[in-house]
DNA sequence: ACGATGCCGGAGCGAATCGCTCCGCAAGTG
DNA sequence: CACTTGCGGAGCGATTCGCTCCGGCATCGT
C-alpha cells in the first residue's frame, strides 16, 4: 500500500548498486548520468536523494567501509581462525571492495571514513594475529599482503569488460572462473610455502585504502 | 650525430610507454592529450607518429600480444617447466597486460590481433601441459586460470593511484608488494591444495582476452 | 656564417560530455 | 474533482574530447 516510500527506498539500493557497478567499470570518470540510467531512475531522482555526486559517492565509501568492518567482525567470530579469515577474504572480494578504490581520488575523505578504515586495519590485523598464532597462515603475510590482495582481486577487468559489452550470458561464467582465483590465491596463504620476497620491513603502505594525504 | 632519427625512436617508445601508464589510470577515457604530455611530447608529435587514436591503440594492441607470446615462448625454453611457467605470469603480470584490458572496447580488433591472441592461447597451453604433466602444477587449474591471474593482477590499483596523487616516493614499496601478491597467488598453483570449486566445464571463457565478439 | 628546411609544441577548432537545474506530467490523496 | 507529490528528462553553462594547423627553433647544406 505504501507504494511511495516503498520504491524510494528501493531507488535508494538500486542507485549505491548501480553506483558501484558503474564504478567498477569506468573507474574515476564515472558519471552520474550513467549510474541514474543503470539504476533505471531519472537523473532527478538520482538528485533528489543526494544533492552532489560527490555525497553520492561518500555515501557509497562509508557503506563500503562499513561492510569491510562487519565483515571482519564477522570472521573474528568465526571459531575457526582460517575459515574466518578466508570469509572475510571472500566476503570483501565479492562486494567488490577493489572496484570502490578510484573514488578515494574524487570525494573528499571526511574524518568518519579515515576512523572506519583505521578500525577495518585494527580488525585485519586481529584476523590475520589470530589465523598465524592457529598456525593456519604462513607467518610471512602481513595484514597489507591481505587489504592488497582483497583489493587487487576485487575488482573485475574481465567480467566489467562483459558486462559494458553487453554479454550478460557468459558474466555466471566470469563470475566462477573468479571465484577459483580466489580460491588459488587463498591456498597461496596456507603454510608450507616458501618465504616471500623481501617483506619490505618498515616501509608500510598503510594499506592505502583511504589514506589520500 | 642522428640526433632526428634518435629522437623520434625515443619518442615512439615513450609514447607507447605513456599510453600504457595511462591506459592503466584511466581505462577506456584514456585520452591522447595525457598521453602524450606524460610522454614528455607535444600532441602535434603524438599525431605525426600515429594518425588517430585508435591506431595507437591498436599498435599498443599488437605490441602487447607480442609480449605475451614471446614470453611464452621463452618459458617453453626453460627446461624447468615450473620456472618457465611461473616466469611467464611474472613478466605478463609486470608487464601490465591487465591494464590493457579496456581498449579491447575502444579499438577496432584486426583480424592479426587475433591470430595472435590464439596463437597465445595455444602457447599458454602448452606450458599449463608441461607443468602439468611434470607434476610442479596443480592438475585443476586450467589454462584460462592462468589467463584471468594476469589479467587480474597485471592492473594494479592502488598503484595507479598513488601515481595519479603523484606519490612516487611510495610506488616502489607498492610495487614490492604487488610482487609478494605475485607470489603468493603463484604457491597457491602448486600442488598438493584442496581441489578448486567447480571447474565449470565446457563454459570457456576463451580467455576472453580479445574476443569481443 | 647564414638562409633554407623540416620537425616540434601547443593554441584553438567543433563536437561531445560533464554535473546539475528546472519544469511538465502522471500517480496518489481526500 | 482540485490538490499534492515525487518522477523523468530536456537543456543549461562549463569542461573536455579528438584532432588540425601554424609560428618558432634546432638542424643541415653550402
Amino acid at each position: 500500500m505504501t507504494t511511495r516510500k516503498d520504491t524510494a527506498e528501493r531507488n535508494d539500493r538500486a542507485l549505491l548498486q548501480a553506483a558501484r557497478d558503474v564504478l567498477a567499470e569506468d573507474g574515476a570518470h564515472a558519471s552520474v548520468a550513467a549510474i541514474a540510467h543503470r539504476a533505471g531512475v531519472g537523473i532527478g531522482s538520482l538528485y533528489r536523494r543526494y544533492k552532489t555526486k560527490e555525497e553520492l559517492f561518500q555515501r557509497l565509501s562509508l557503506m563500503s567501509l562499513e561492510h569491510w568492518n562487519q565483515a571482519a567482525e564477522q570472521g573474528l567470530a568465526d571459531p575457526d581462525p582460517w575459515a574466518g579469515l578466508a570469509g572475510f577474504v571472500r566476503g570483501c572480494v565479492e562486494f567488490g571492495q577493489g572496484s570502490l578504490a578510484p573514488v578515494a581520488g574524487i570525494i573528499e575523505v571526511t574524518e568518519q571514513m579515515r576512523a572506519r578504515s583505521r578500525r577495518g586495519d585494527e580488525l585485519l590485523e586481529e584476523l590475520v594475529r589470530r589465523a598465524q598464532g592457529a598456525g593456519v597462515l604462513r607467518v610471512d603475510v602481513t595484514a597489507v599482503d591481505i587489504a592488497l590482495l582483497i583489493e587487487q582481486l576485487g575488482r573485475s577487468p574481465v567480467v566489467d569488460q562483459l558486462r559494458k559489452q553487453g554479454r550478460e550470458d557468459l558474466l555466471p561464467a566470469a563470475t566462477r572462473a573468479r571465484r577459483r582465483l580466489i580460491a588459488i590465491a587463498l591456498d597461496g596463504l596456507r603454510p608450507g610455502h616458501a618465504p616471500l620476497p623481501e617483506a619490505a620491513p618498515g616501509e608500510e603502505l598503510c594499506s592505502g585504502r583511504w589514506s589520500r594525504e
